[in-house]
DNA sequence: CTAGAATACGAACAATTATTCACATTTTCA
DNA sequence: TGAAAATGTGAATAATTGTTCGTATTCTAG
C-alpha cells in the first residue's frame, strides 16, 4: 500500500487579485479538458499549463502539486453530485421509495454523461488516496444519505440502518463508475438504473416487512 | 480516453527448458510482492527483476512490456476467482438461492483477503484496459454466471436475464474492490456480504413473483 | 566433444516529467 | 509617482524508468 508522507492536497495560496483568480479558473478548466481528452496517463502539468495558456510556475503558486489539480477536481465533482442527490432527497412530497428510485436514476444518468471524465478521475484516484481531505470529503456525502435512511426504515435498529446505507451507497458510487466505464445508450442507462432501483426497493421492504 | 496503439499484452516467448520456467515463475512471485507491499505506483521492471533475482533483459524476453506482467497477475486472479465461483454454483444439492448466498460470501471473503494486491491490481488496470484480451477474459467469467440465471430466473425473459445477471455480476466486483478498500474486521465482512446476499434474495425473489 | 540454440546479463539509452527559482511584469496604495 | 507586494515566466534541474542490445553463460543435440 502507498502511504506517500505528506501529499500536500490543499491549495498553497489564494488568489487574491482579479488575473490570479482567472488563472485558477484556467487552469482548472485545461486540467478537465486535458483529464477528459487524454487520460489520466498523459495529464502532466506542463500539458496542463499549456493548455491553459499560462507557464508551468504559474499552476505551482496555486497548486502544490500534480495531485492537487486532480484532488480539486474530484472534490467539485463531489459536492456537484451531492447537491444534485441532495435535492432529490429533500423533496418532501415524493415518497421514500420513489424518491430513492429517482435518486438512482439521476446518480447513473449524471455518471454516464461526461463518462470519460468520470473515468480518468477514477483512475487517478490513487494519487491522493488515504488523504485525510478525502476522506472527510467521502463522508460528508454519506451523512446526507445516512438522514434518508432514517425514512426509508424507520423501524430497523441502528446498527442496521448504517450498514444498509453503506451497502447502498457503496454499490451506487462503485456500479456507477464500473457502468460508465463501457459507453451506453440511452435506454441502456434507464433499463439499468431502473433495475438498480428495483433492487434497491425490493430489499427495503423485505426489510421493513421482517 | 486512452487508446494505446498495439499495447502487446500476450507473452513474448515461451520458456523451453527449465531453467527459464523458473525465472518466468520467479518473476511473476516477485510482482506479486513488489505490487501487495509497495503499490501499483512503485511497481517498475528493475524493482521487479531486482526483488525476483534475475536482470531486467531477462525479464524482457518474456514479457513485452510492464503492462503484460500486471495483465498476467490479474488473468491469473481472474482464473482462481472464477473457479472458486463455479464450484460453488455448480453444487447440484443446494438450492439456487443458497449458492447465491454462499457464492457472495466466498467472493467477499476472497476480495478482502490480500486486499492490498487487489487494490493495487485495480490501480494498474487502466494501464491495459481496452486491450482484446481483457475484454474476452472479463466476458468469460460473464458466461459463467449467465447459466445460472436460468436456474435463479426461470421464468423471465431472456432480456431480462441477462440484465439482472449483468447487474448482479457488476455489482459483485465493484462493490468488492471498493470495499476491500478499507481494512475490514471479518464480522464487519460477514455482515457486509450478508446484507448484500439478502438484497439480491430479495430482489430475486420479487422477479419471480411478478 | 562441440556447434549452435537458448538463456541470462546489466550497462546504457531515450524519453518523460514533476518541480524549482531567479528574474520580469503588473498591480496596489500611500 | 514610486516602492513594495503580488503575480507571471520558462529554462533548467533532478530524478525516474521503460526498454534495448551487445555480450557472456548455459544447455542440448548430434
Amino acid at each position: 500500500m502507498i502511504q506517500r508522507r505528506n501529499p500536500q492536497i490543499s491549495s498553497r495560496k489564494q488568489p487574491k487579485q482579479a488575473r490570479s483568480a482567472e488563472l485558477v479558473a484556467a487552469i482548472l478548466e485545461a486540467a478537465v479538458q486535458v483529464l477528459s481528452e487524454e487520460g489520466a496517463q498523459r495529464f502532466t502539468t506542463p500539458r496542463v499549463a499549456e493548455k491553459a495558456g499560462v507557464s508551468v510556475g504559474s499552476l505551482y503558486q496555486y497548486f502544490p502539486n500534480k495531485a492537487a489539480i486532480l484532488f480539486r477536481l474530484q472534490t467539485d465533482e463531489w459536492r456537484q453530485t451531492t447537491e444534485l442527490l441532495r435535492g432529490i432527497l429533500e423533496d418532501g412530497k415524493t415518497p421514500p421509495l420513489a424518491r430513492l428510485r429517482a435518486l438512482v436514476h439521476a446518480f447513473i444518468r449524471s455518471e454516464c454523461d461526461e463518462a470519460q471524465l468520470r473515468v480518468a478521475l477514477g483512475d487517478a484516484a490513487p494519487l491522493y488516496r488515504g488523504a485525510p481531505e478525502a476522506q472527510e470529503a467521502r463522508a460528508s456525502g454519506r451523512r446526507t444519505f445516512a438522514l434518508f435512511m432514517d425514512e426509508l426504515l424507520p423501524k430497523a435498529p441502528k446498527a442496521t440502518r448504517i450498514l444498509v446505507s453503506d451497502l447502498l451507497t457503496t454499490t451506487l458510487s462503485a456500479v456507477g463508475k464500473k457502468f460508465s466505464e463501457n459507453p451506453r445508450t440511452a435506454s441502456e442507462i434507464k433499463a439499468y438504473a431502473g433495475a438498480m432501483a428495483d433492487m434497491f426497493c425490493a430489499y427495503l421492504q423485505c426489510l421493513n416487512r421482517s
